[in-house]
RNA sequence: GCUCCGGUGGUGUAGUCCGGCCAAUCAUUUCAGCCUUUCGAGCUGAAGACCCGGGUUCAAAUCCCGGCCGGAGCACCA
């Protein structure tokens, strides 16, 4: 008997990409640098760099920054891809701009018209839309190399009016699809581009550079979103004409983050724009560069992406999976702090002056001091005022580390100081966290909004670490102003 | 309208190509219990899924047909 089954073996990781060989993998991630990494790019810089590792090829970050217009490049945000994409532990091996190889892509375009397979429309985009819902050839399809060539030329020196001409790709008017029909390759634009100015008005559009590109930087395999599945149906027609070779391509689905919903960068830039964010790192926001500020390592986005593997079936993803990642990553070293989230400030009748000596963390020995005063008998603590406000009269409860106290009227009386083990469990003891009088205001900006509190002072010696307010949730602390201490929220 | 793609617990995911080892993997989530002077974490337990209908077959999550649902593309955006 022959069986050569191939093997179920359950596999852990990414799968397989096709044909590919090792040492031999060369994948790209090419964004438009009209706006930081989304949590969305990093999909793209992570999926494409992990399977270029996997193989011990290459990996490229490519910007397509051929529109000046509609998806104008922002200038500040080419650095900011390349340092997310190191900070994702995915550096590039080579970084290419596609505002720089014009050039290259007037020679391509030329050889396709000297060919016969590339023609300068006139129409306008209604017009042209109309005649290729019909199957119907335009008029300029039939104009000679020659003349085709003449028309470009005209273009490229300036004769010829943005919006007046096309260049189109001849595919097949009649094809099934219409999307496949003859598609658009450059448009002539008068606006300067951020990065070269005014060199050059006639730009590419991402079907003609995104082509052309892969096969000069010799791209074997595409990793892309499926709503560029048809981009490859159209480039295949250029590379059918030029002799190339097309990549293997694999499509991931739409994602939807149950939090943010989808991820869009114009409308993201349009919110900040318009005031709605602080800006692009504000933690209600879905950059790369949020997710940092708000203490996300970038392994835990780097398994989260990983988790989700590569399928053309859209997901509808909750952050509580990369919370998870991200939480088994940073309690074993977050340092434990109080901070009261909108505080009341009760005072503690019967007490007297003492120090409370929590554990700065629940597997570590060391501890921290917080002092807390009583003058004649009455200290006072910060807790937060729902919490107080739901605690029904003469409750008893424990102030974490500190002691047990009872709520009477809009106070509370002291109760005992002593911690005896197993007292809490058995009495069913609530425990809750405090801030003392002289701690530091503290603004926790989280996504779903601004909060202001009180912390422990010790908290300003820890900027830029990730700590953990005791039953509020991890947090990085920022900075310190003359205000007080900035944290941004992490997750629970 | 035309073209293409997808559908496994609440959410993701493995398994689908090459049918049996799948009374379906792992994670997350939720709920209990233990532990910890905290939320979390940890440990233990529980809950929860193959879109529907036919067909092929000894055998279907897996193959075929039809339906339903969801998504994408049809730009002088990427």
């Amino acid at each position: 008997m022959l069986e050569h089954r191939k093997e179920k073996k359950p596999k852990k990781g990414l799968k397989e990409l096709p044909n590919a060989v090792k040492g031999k993998v060369v994948m790209r991630f090419a964004p438009n640098p009209n706006g930081p990494p989304t949590l969305g790019s990093a999909r793209g810089i992570i999926l494409n760099s992990e399977y270029a590792k996997m193989y011990e090829g290459k990996f490229i970050l490519r910007f397509d920054d051929t529109d000046p217009v509609n998806k104008r490049p922002l200038l500040e945000a080419y650095d900011w891809y390349i340092k997310d994409c190191s900070w994702l532990g995915a550096e590039p091996d080579e970084v290419v701009y596609a505002s720089d190889r014009l050039e290259l892509y007037y020679e391509i375009a030329e050889e396709l018209i000297r060919k016969g397979h590339a023609y300068m429309c006139f129409c306008s985009s209604e017009e042209f839309r109309i005649l290729k819902a019909s199957k119907k050839a335009c008029p300029h399809r039939d104009t000679s190399p020659k003349e085709n060539m003449e028309w470009w030329r005209s273009a490229l020196d300036g004769e010829l009016s943005p919006g007046s001409a096309v260049l189109r790709i001849k595919t097949d008017i009649t094809h099934p699809d219409p999307a496949l029909r003859d598609f658009g390759a450059f448009r002539i634009v008068d606006v300067p581009h951020p990065r070269v100015g005014d060199k050059y008005r006639v730009w590419p559009l991402l079907d003609f550079e995104s082509a052309v590109e892969d096969h000069m930087l010799g791209i074997t395999h595409i990793l892309r979103g499926k709503e560029l599945s048809d981009s490859e149906k159209r480039q295949k027609f250029i590379y059918s004409y030029l002799g190339w070779e097309y990549p293997v391509v694999v499509h991931w689905g739409r994602i939807k983050i149950h939090e943010f919903g989808r991820l869009s960068t114009s409308s993201l830039a349009k919110a900040i724009e318009e005031g709605v964010y602080g800006g692009w790192d504000d933690p209600r926001v879905p950059s790369v560069m949020a997710f940092r500020r708000r203490g996300i390592q970038a392994e835990a986005i780097r398994r989260f992406y990983l988790s989700l593997g590569v399928d053309e079936s859209d997901i509808s993803v909750s952050l509580e999976n990369l919370y998870a990642e991200n939480r088994k990553l940073i309690d074993p070293h977050a340092k434990r702090f109080f901070m009261v989230k909108n505080p009341l400030l009760v005072e503690v009748r019967g007490a007297e002056s003492t120090v409370a000596n929590p554990l700065v963390h629940p597997k570590r020995t060391e501890r921290r001091k917080i002092e807390v005063r009583a003058v004649d008998g009455v200290a006072r603590v910060y807790v937060e005022e729902d919490e107080f406000k739901q605690l029904p009269d003469g409750r008893t409860i424990r102030l974490k580390n500190l002691y047990i106290v009872r709520k009477e009227g809009d106070c509370f009386y002291h109760v005992k100081s002593e911690f005896v083990r197993g007292e809490l469990k058995k009495k069913k003891i609530k425990v809750i966290h405090w801030a003392p009088e002289d701690g530091l205001d503290c603004l926790l900006r989280t996504p779903e909004g601004d909060y202001r509190g009180v912390c422990e002072r010790e908290v300003a010696n820890h900027v830029d670490e990730v700590v953990q307010f005791e039953r509020v949730g991890f947090a990085r602390i920022d900075c310190v102003v003359k205000e007080g201490v900035v944290a941004y929220f992490a997750h629970k």
